[in-house]
DNA sequence: CATGAATGAGGCTTCATTCAT
DNA sequence: TATGAATGAAGCCTCATTCAT
């Protein structure tokens, strides 16, 4: 009984998510969005009453998730918090490599282009937040220092990587940390 | 012979430059560089045959030269390369807090989202060797590492800087590159 | 056994008239008509399986029954059609003043604009056969031009009260039909 | 080198009052407007930057400098107010019965519908300020409650002509009027 | 009887660009 | 060189209606 294909809703998320990243926010047309998922026009309007600005508030909040996840997944099992920044930056070297299509970290083309920007800080916060409860778990003795500068670096090299078109800069990461 | 006023090629280009970086390259149209100008609409293809695309590059050109004109005014008066650095940093904090509508460092989201992404990434490109050659003046042992490290914090920052409307990230950058 | 509200079907009735007089029958959806009303989408359709027109000829009926109930209420208690001509505008006043937000006499908009139109004409000529009856009743030597009359200036007071945002030219109608 | 054929600005406004006319403002599309004046989308915003509402405005206008031409038409040449007003509902029923498809008298679906009803109000006004100077040059006594009654009693005429099909109502006006 | 998801045609407007003057 | 009218594709959104539950 249970759905074996994703909600209307929820497949409308996911590919505003990937083309917001792909090719920003005024880029993408609620056009692509629908033509990648084979809906109707009225669809969106169901789901999102307030249009465009809506879908992009769930893709940032989806894509947002994802980061969280990349988080734990990276901090739980590391011994210390060097270690799991060094996972961390290969999960994201891993992932640049995997959509070569994405620009900058996910949320950024929201962040920057938007009629929602406000809406996005708090999630770039959030990714800081649940960072530096996890140094703090590894004993850091200066979490919220160490968080905000795992992402200043990260953010920053994945803007280069894309520049470059180069993971390199995601893998160079942990060097310029030291 | 000067003339009082920037000619009409300089007005369209800093226009635009204003425009693209607070509202992203798709999120600008031609018009409103036209309003924000009061020139007919003619002007601009008299002056950028390749249209919008062209104005583009025009306008990333000119924040780029603007770019390389502060690395040279923070580093060369230095007496070392950290110095510098602080002083590209607070640079970067009173343009933060001029031009409050700047959204990440010029560029960046014309490196996100443009139709001409391949030209602007060698700009960000020549930031960084103007940084590693004021590096390797100042006498520092690794100037490659040093300043991508540096343009690296500083995209970071910004973007942080940008998220909050606080120039406290663009402050404290120094503190994070130690 | 009766219902403290009123039924569902009546409920959308309401709210479609006043919102037909408000906008007009295309600047009324039927959007509007259910957010008015809190109800579902489907119910419309299960009330009025022919839509908007149904929900139209429905609001008209119920709009004109208003009309014949005024003019009962107007010209019953007269002792001549003078004096029920003048409470009758004066009742129009007090509608107008209440309804700040209706225009043009009931009816007319849908008069002017709905797919209906046809059904419309009726309406607006049983107002007259009962003032025409009661002109009869009340001894006027000429009933149906007394009638016509009568409608005729009320319906162009009421345009010029609307035009005005002001009841004042339904108030000075009985001046004007002497 | 005079132009055979009107500005496009004019078609425009042409098509559009027409069709207002017919159609109601929500009734009318700007596609129908641009349709009748096989007209590429665009033109219509060059000309009308605020678009429909525009483009209303101007119909309106239009239409209002129309019915200031047939007042003067009417009484220039009477000899008292009464002879003018009689040949003022001639030529009304003569303009219903070319424009079969005309509802109302011209701009009153505009007051009823449009954004812009608040602009829509003067023009009445000054329909019926022309008609009392008439009056007062005509000698009549009291210039503007006659004036009054006159558009009081056409526009609630042509509602009624327009809801019978019939141009009898406008052309039984001046005898509602003595 | 009630509900809300689905549908796609059609609504108004903005877009970058071309062209005639 | 400067001007603004012309162009039509594409943008986002609302519409009335149908249908499965």
């Amino acid at each position: 009984m249970a759905d074996a294909q994703p909600s209307t809703r929820l497949r409308l998320t996911m590919a505003a998510a990937q083309l917001f990243q792909e090719k920003g926010y005024h880029g993408t047309s609620v056009a692509d969005v629908l033509a990648m998922t084979s809906l109707p026009k009225g669809s969106l309007y169901h789901h999102f009453p307030d249009g465009k600005a809506d879908l992009a508030r769930a893709a940032a909040k989806l894509a947002s998730d994802v980061m969280l996840d990349i988080v734990t997944a990276a901090y739980e099992p590391a011994e210390d918090f060097t270690q799991g920044t060094t996972r961390l930056a290969e999960k994201f070297a891993r992932l640049f490599e995997r959509h070569a299509h994405w620009r900058a970290c996910p949320v950024q083309t929201l962040l920057l282009e938007g009629p929602m920007e406000a809406e996005m800080a708090p999630l770039l916060q959030g990714w800081i937040d649940a960072t530096a409860t996890q140094a703090t778990r590894l004993g850091h003795p200066e979490p919220d220092t160490a968080a905000t500068r795992v992402w200043v670096t990260l953010i920053g090299c994945w803007t280069l990587a894309d520049a470059q078109k180069d993971p390199a800069p995601l893998r160079a990461m942990p060097g310029l940390l030291l």
